[in-house]
DNA sequence: ACCTGAACACCGTTCAAGT
DNA sequence: ACCTGAACACCGTTCAAGT
């Protein structure tokens, strides 16, 4: 009786490690980092919670893995981007940066994973070293190179800290005069720019105040153009 | 009957949510950020963990409550070195943000703590204020102090994702030829940036590799010099 | 080789109750 | 007003056992 290969809850695919992480990043995409528990995901996979401790040594191997999965999305991403490096390597630094910005946004709890991982792990390797080629195509130094990295951090890798959310409270109408006076007295520039920068660019998104694009390549293009001048200078 | 006052566990002085902070604090960092439980935090405290929740709503409210304990620490420290903003706006900030970061190394968990922040609390609203204040005494437009604060984002909060640990396996003299080999042929720019900056700078720190403190400063000038060009031109 | 059940040591938190 | 005990619903993880 082999009928039972279509009976619904028994005999499912086997788990695998590929197989882990990847619902991993799925039960993440839909549900944000914490919905990611142990318990959680072997649910979403049909499977008891402890079944998972033979694919992957514990929790904090599982967030390794996952943070794997990204690079090597990341690494796709970037793959059809190589073109003529050593005419624009500047270009080509910003078409990767904004390239491994989208993995991101596709996946928009992997920033604060990745910032907890410290191993270094091949795919994260590979990806460096592509970076590096990059730069050595644009004929810097190892020395202002490695500075660079550094420098550019995360940004590289097509995250920033996002600093805030849209607003602390921002559907509270009732910001009483009082309060409003003291916030002008002790936040005077804050207030001043918040004022001005307000109405600047239109409402082009929802709140109109800080778009994270916008600043994403405005930092990135404010230390590529500084690295262009140190690299001009060596 | 008060001779109790003094016989050890009874009669301690009353919570409060000042008391809490500091505490929790102190739980962080003498046992780094994961120590900090409110039942571990309690136990410092000789008290029930439920008594915490008279004094902060839940452990959200408390990290919140810790992060401003922070930017207080901050503001502490950076107010003695206001002196000529106008002269010098650029040296102001730059030593401004040194002394931001010389309080995250005094509390090596709080960068991940403050970035998992997203509300605006008066504190932080004051620092970066404060930031302003420089940035406008530099005749920045509001428009560019905007940018600016995105782009140095946590550099004037006095940390840098440091990327990843002294080395994944440091201590493993078993990189043998193969692996070696393998490596010097798929990740060769890394592998040479490797020898060269190895030997640079000479036996400064333990590894002789990337100097935080090196690399926190390379960053900062080089978005401070890119500022400085881009207010010149404005 | 791969998966599971029962159990352990931890969490944060509620709620009714104590002083 | 301030603190507590008992209890609940969750974690990650071990370990001996099943197939």
């Amino acid at each position: 009786m082999v009928a039972e290969t279509e009976a619904g809850s028994k005999s499912r695919t086997p788990l695998s490690r590929e197989r882990v992480l990847s619902a991993a990043v799925k039960v993440a995409d839909e549900g944000g980092i914490e919905a990611l528990t142990m318990r959680g995901l072997a649910e979403s996979l049909d499977v008891e919670a402890m079944s998972l401790y033979y694919h992957v040594a514990n929790k904090e191997a599982l967030l390794d893995g996952v943070a794997d999965m990204i690079i090597e999305e990341l690494l796709e991403e970037v793959a059809p981007l190589e073109t003529d490096l050593t005419r624009d390597w500047k270009g080509a630094l910003r078409e990767r940066s904004l390239a491994a910005r989208r993995v991101m946004l596709r996946h928009k709890w992997a920033p604060a994973v990745l910032e907890t991982r410290t191993r270094m792990s091949p795919p994260l390797l590979l990806y460096f070293n592509g970076i590096l080629e990059i730069f050595k195509a644009g004929g810097l130094s190892y020395d202002l190179a490695h500075h660079a990295l550094h420098a550019l951090g995360s940004r590289v890798l097509g995250f920033t800290q996002e600093m805030f959310d849209p607003a602390p409270g921002s559907d509270d109408e009732e910001v009483n005069d009082a309060v409003m006076a003291e916030m002008m007295e002790r936040l005077p520039y804050l207030v001043e720019m918040m004022g001005e920068i307000a109405h600047d660019d239109g409402p082009d998104d929802t709140i109109g105040w800080c778009d994270d694009q916008t600043e994403f390549i405005f930092a990135l293009d404010l230390m590529l153009d500084g690295l262009e001048r140190l690299a001009a200078a060596e």
